[in-house]
DNA sequence: GCGCGACTTTGGTAGATTTTGGTAGATATT
DNA sequence: AATATCTACCAAAATCTACCAAAGTCGCGC
């Protein structure tokens, strides 16, 4: 058989099957085991199949129905490791609010020991409460916006408006020495109702948004108290950040 | 089984029972309990799952009551016939307001179709619909009640009372000629603004509610329109009903 | 069409790496 | 206190990478 048309049976057969181990797919075509896992690289550099040990899986399934990218483990470790500093900066009991965005996510998973009160406008974060008992979780109204499984709109601006709160854990599209930047406009007048309603703000940025500008402008460094991030941040950024008088956080991994 | 075939499957079987022990797992994939445990440690830090001792959950269940109804098949295919016959009672386009309850989350699964807009204070619900395109899910502010995922208070009952929708579709925990009752009294004044902010009402009871009495007072059968119930339902109370003026439709099995 | 060298593809192999299943001691649950 | 489960580690097994030689393919002149 052609190469390529291996390749396309390779991708029709996981079309059907989402997962196959390298024999699998190696009798499937008739090829042996080298050659399928060069097809399977091929086709993972062409973007249409992630390889995985032992085979290969589709990347986009069907079945794959949760948008909040619950299987991106891109960066992954350090996405854990932001949180687990984040969540080490809240004492035990205080009122905090929860920005959407991956990053804080995974901060939210490490807060149930401190038995916080906990705001949120994120889906995800208020499923991931909705059982546990010793956090008191308030989720602020809205409409949802798909993609990203946040409640927007004036009904979440109004109930960040009228709450106060220790602490806000933020995420953002991008942070430079000018500022703070984000790619979803709907979001910033809500994030801006956010820290207005919190004592102290943390900013929560893996790497690789350290030194990257997005589209809208959320805010300056002025009010702003903490940084966490990890340790891919470029150091002279981190020191500039740091004369600024703000708090700099690299987590290790 | 490949790791992340297994992976998928683990969180397949959980979406089925809701909590599993590791040894069960174990034998559903075919793989050691070390491994389950690797795995269902990975799932958790993608935050689909949490790990407990023994064994692993769902993060964010259907619901409680739901997920049990699901191992017991006769009383999920009353409420799924109920579901069904009260979505049939939605028009294309139409503005719906959706109670919290098992019985109302089986009609939501049947409503995409109608690309409604949707208002809830519904956990389970809003998930239901957060990646779902066609529909524009608006949630309700408030504190999360944990064993339902409601969103109770006054930033919920608030945000029923700024509001305008075509029907609402209610639960309760009873009803009798004397009126609706309902166990949790946290909820009345909230379905109170429910009903009020829609034009039309419609209640869904499993038959098993028809005649029965819960401990709060919900309302009076004055301002509701149209009932859903399943063919358990006891004929003279529908007859009853049907006197009074109300629309009473018995959904076929 | 044939022969021939250059290039590509294929299947296989050795050593490195990852994953797996199991175990001992620590920890949690009853 | 008794039992079950968890963590952290280890050795075995599976798989991956990088390489090699054989087979196939192509381009070209004749």
């Amino acid at each position: 058989m052609q190469a390529e048309a291996r390749q396309k049976h390779i991708e029709n057969y996981l079309h059907k099957v989402e997962f196959a181990s390298l024999e699998e797919l190696a009798t499937q075509v008739g090829a042996s085991t080298s050659t399928v896992r060069r097809d399977v690289s091929m086709l993972e550099a062409n973007g249409l199949v992630r390889r995985t040990h032992g085979g290969a899986r589709l990347i986009n399934p069907p079945s794959d129905e949760f948008t909040f990218s619950s299987r991106d483990t891109h960066q992954l470790s350090e996405k854990e490791a932001i949180g687990k500093a984040c969540a080490e900066l809240i004492r035990p009991n205080e009122t905090v609010i929860m920005d959407a965005g991956t990053t804080v996510y995974h901060a939210a998973r490490y807060l149930e020991p401190k038995s916080p009160q906990i705001i949120t406008n994120s889906l995800p974060i208020a499923n991931l409460f909705a059982a546990a008992n010793k956090v008191e979780l308030i989720v602020s109204g809205g409409v949802i916006y798909p993609r990203l499984g946040v409640l927007v709109g004036p009904l979440a601006v109004e109930a960040f408006s009228k709450i106060h709160a220790d602490v806000a854990i933020m995420s953002a599209g991008g942070i430079t020495l000018e500022g703070i930047t984000n790619s979803h406009g709907l979001l910033i007048e809500i994030q801006h109702a956010m820290m207005r309603a919190a004592q102290r703000v943390i900013f929560c940025f893996d790497s690789s948004k350290l030194g990257r500008k997005s589209v809208s402008f959320l805010c300056d460094l002025e009010g702003i108290d903490t940084i966490v991030t990890d340790s891919g941040a470029p150091s002279d950024l981190v020191d500039a950040l740091r004369n600024k008088g703000l708090e700099v956080i690299v987590a290790a991994p």
